[in-house]
DNA sequence: CGGCCTTCCGTCGAGTGTCAACGAAAGTAG
DNA sequence: CTACTTTCGTTGACACTCGACGGAAGGCCG
């Protein structure tokens, strides 16, 4: 059967998998029950799988009286995924395993103007070490999996106009890594990133997530009934030039003004300091502020929280999720923003909606991201159709 | 293999329907290239179908120089969906066919503050006489959509403390039906309902869609990668009460001050025509004022869209639709209310996202409720697992 | 108008995947 | 150590799917 062709049974070996996704160990009477295959049958499948070498067995279950039952479980160090974060003036570069644990990061200063071809150089000649520290090459890499500071068209993985990213526009980031890994490559906007790793390491309580990225710009990412919402044109979420009421007159780098971006990012808070003769230029000057405890600086912080909130409170009644988490640098100023944000959003948005509503700093911190970008590649290579490719790929 | 059995062979049978459900009349060698599988299994399989009265055979396609191949399709008249929207004064019941054509409908005057049991009766009553006129009875029906105006939890069919329904709360709708029509009902709120129904006569182009509704009160409906967004608690798209800019000191009946719904709504612009000493009441006196070219109403009307445009545009940051369709009884003031809506989203919004968007007046009407509702019910029954159920039923 | 060609339909045997049953295996309890 | 319980791997029966084949239905041409 393995001659030349695939493995996978009845190629719903794939759908087996997607229970063992998550790591746990079950037995195979659990995954027939759970299928309503019959147990024969799934042991079947189990051994296309282990051939695969996608799982093994591990420590049996408990004795109920008899035999204990054998138990099977996701491998998780069977492949690798690369995650490559790409920020505007920094790349950070990571290895996860299958269940999106971060094995290893490193950064490095990269400016992403210098076009595509010297930052994703630069991110394999770091990931290379990496994979060598683990004793594995790139062939352990699963899947490849990107975020961009900038919008980008996801089902093709091209940047689109983005503002930030000189020489990136309609650049085939797949194309170019196809030549290095073969690896399918997928690409999303950082913001998106970040909310997916964020989620990832949240309950299923999120199953409607807003992330907020508060840094240079403001933007979110919304996760709903478990999919990313990219909305037509891939820029669902870009909440940094929405109107607030506090924005009377004051410019914003987009033309228009008033927009929560001009007001509550690291730079439009630091700015709003060094008014008051503080000297501060970026969010990393804001934050070391507020850590250091000055009230000046934890003023403003918490104005720029009640700007936020403004907004968000809007989309808390447009979206109705269950979890908002706040990210970026500016979250490092922690409780100060989010009061703000409490303070508004529970004065204006409806208490149906605020009830069962968490409003949280991200757990992930400056790891959203990497994080982010190895869930999805790991969703997009676990996925049943990653699945039977890999398959096709392994007994090609 | 019809005996007391399932007619449907592999139980896939229902997913080759999928293909089918547009209506649109397919060969079997179409069906076969479109599923990968033999086109004699697709033969085995439309039999089934077809058993089930489903689908049955068209005029045969165009001869390319030898046997002409026969065609088969959705038979739409097979059986039909009862759809019913509730509304506050009145309730509207209609019959649809399975593609969602109303083949008939009724309106009459009846208070959801009577309870769920008059209503529902009152709606039974209206459809037996609808469903004698086309010959048919109750066991044509496939499945009901109801749609109540109140949030609703949509999995179990209960209203959820609906402030303007009193004996609705987590009343069991579906339950009540299970007496009266042996079919699955489905419930929703009225807003999901009209978003529904329009969406459903806008083309594919319309993935990322936006539905308004401004009446009495103002609402929407958030329909993104073909999938209608409920969020949390099911109140997604509850943009009533957004403050806006020009809400300073309104007073809004939820308790807050500057709601959306205080100034743009029906009543609210009534009462702003009320202070300039003009005789209006409702959403409806404001509609003739304005068809009768009466200045000041038409000025209230675009102010009125200015306000909703403030909002739809932070909404256009948010989710990125490609489509937003504005609907409800104030959509009668057509291009007034959406030359101020226009007028600040275009100002407001980000030029990426308004490039591709169009802003439209809803083309379904009034009738856009009652085709959502068929639409609900219809996606429901012919979907796969209600393919499967109705085989188990027909052939137990 | 009849023969020929093209295309499609229905059936049928071969092959494959799935299932329930059975005996062997691996534990626990006394 | 024996009896009992529970699980595992195998195996034959069964159902489903596929490709092939002969027949059917219509167009084209002499």
């Amino acid at each position: 059967m393995t001659d030349g062709g695939s493995a996978l049974g009845g190629a719903d070996a794939s759908e087996l998998f997607q229970l063992l996704r998550d790591g746990l160990p079950r037995t195979v009477a659990d995954l027939a029950a759970a299928t309503g295959v019959a147990r024969s049958t799934v042991s079947l499948r189990l051994d296309a799988l282990t051939s695969l070498g996608l799982i093994g067995p591990v420590d049996p279950g408990l004795s109920t009286g008899g035999r204990p039952p054998r138990r099977v479980a996701l491998l998780p160090e069977a492949r690798l995924a690369l995650a490559i974060d790409v920020g505007a003036s920094h790349v950070q570069v990571g290895l996860t395993n299958l269940v999106g644990d971060v094995l290893l990061r490193r950064r490095a200063p990269s400016s992403v103007a210098d076009g595509p071809d010297p930052v994703l150089s630069l991110a394999l000649a770091i990931a290379d070490p990496l994979l060598e520290e683990l004793g594995r090459d790139r062939d352990a890499i699963i899947a490849v999996g990107v975020g961009l500071p900038g919008p980008v068209h996801f089902e093709t993985g091209r940047p689109s106009k983005p503002p930030l990213m000189p020489g990136w526009d309609a650049f085939d980031v797949p194309g170019w890594f196809r030549d290095h890994i073969a690896a399918p490559v997928l690409v999303d906007n950082d913001v998106n990133i970040m909310a997916l790793g964020e989620h990832s390491r949240l309950g299923a309580e999120a199953g409607h997530f807003l992330f907020v990225k508060v840094a240079t710009g403001i933007g979110a990412g919304i996760i709903s009934g478990g999919l990313l919402q990219r909305g037509a044109q891939g820029i669902a979420g870009d909440i940094g030039h929405v109107r607030v009421s506090r924005g009377a007159g004051v410019l914003c780098r987009c033309g228009n003004e008033g927009c929560l971006e001009a007001l509550a990012s690291g730079p439009a808070v630091a700015a709003d300091l060094r008014e008051d003769g503080i000297d501060a230029a970026t969010a990393r000057d804001v934050v070391s502020l507020v850590s250091a405890g000055d009230l000046r600086a934890i003023r403003a912080v918490r104005q720029a929280g009640r700007d936020l909130g403004e907004v968000l409170a809007a989309s808390i009644s447009f979206l109705n999720p269950s979890v908002i988490s706040i990210g970026g640098q500016m979250a490092a100023a922690g409780e100060h923003l989010l009061a703000g944000v409490r303070e508004v959003v529970y004065q204006r948005a409806m208490p149906l909606a605020t009830r069962n509503l968490q409003i949280m700093t991200a757990r992930t911190g400056d790891r959203a991201g990497l994080i982010g970008a190895g869930m999805l590649a790991i969703h997009h290579a676990l996925s049943p159709q990653g699945i039977q490719a890999l398959d096709e790929k392994v007994f090609s």
